[in-house]
DNA sequence: TAATATCAGTTACATAAAGTAACTAAGTGA
DNA sequence: TCACTTAGTTACTTTATGTAACTGATATTA
């Protein structure tokens, strides 16, 4: 009756991607860099409490680059790594299931 | 400057998974109907009462059946539904995207 | 000149979600 | 009778998230 651990590091895929507004953040960012407001106006219900916090969160794992120009007022852009633009098949895998699983809302 | 609403069916898919623990549950009835306790024990740190909400939602949504057994003590089955099981692609991808850019734990 | 706006956040406070441990009911076995 | 099982539930605590006001440097508007 034993179980086999998960593998640890699906599991933390797991763990990140499944945290609150991470992946809505991610799939943002694929249409390009873009601007700490444009990602909050893109995201209607997120808070810019924790968009900065998930973007911090995101740049620590290597998903997210923030690139400051200090121009005036100062411009930041986040943007996907390498790393982060891998992402994309999971999305693109999700949103085949919706559009074969989902129902089309009235 | 306008911004194109999200797919609401991929909002949706993505509101579910992004669920904690959800996709841990929904992965490890990948691997064949279970009881309530077996998965309680896969997934370590999930709390019975969390579990048992996450199970219930999963119902709702037609992901995951419950299946009673009338025998003594009760037996109850969780599996997934066509419609769960159609999720695998995606974990498929995570599971690749996790080999390749997350680090093997020391 | 003063008021207002922008950007990229932060802060304090309130609410919602999740974790913890004890408990339930129906029945079995010692 | 006491302890044990299964599939949860309950009360309570801790953590996460949401809300709204605020920051500071600069520019624009009246």
């Amino acid at each position: 009756m034993e179980q086999m651990p998960m593998c640890p590091r699906f599991e933390k895929a797991v763990e990140i991607l499944s945290k609150r507004w991470t992946s809505l953040i991610v799939f943002q960012l694929l249409s390009g860099p873009q601007r700490f407001a444009q990602i909050d106006h893109a995201l209607p219900n997120i808070s810019g409490k924790v968009l900065s916090e998930r973007l911090k969160e995101l740049e620590h794992e290597g998903i997210v680059r923030r690139v400051v120009f200090p121009e005036i007022p100062v411009r930041i852009e986040y943007s996907l790594s390498d790393k982060g633009r891998a992402l994309a098949p999971i999305f693109g895998e999700i949103a085949k299931w919706s559009s074969e699983w989902l129902p089309v809302p009235e």
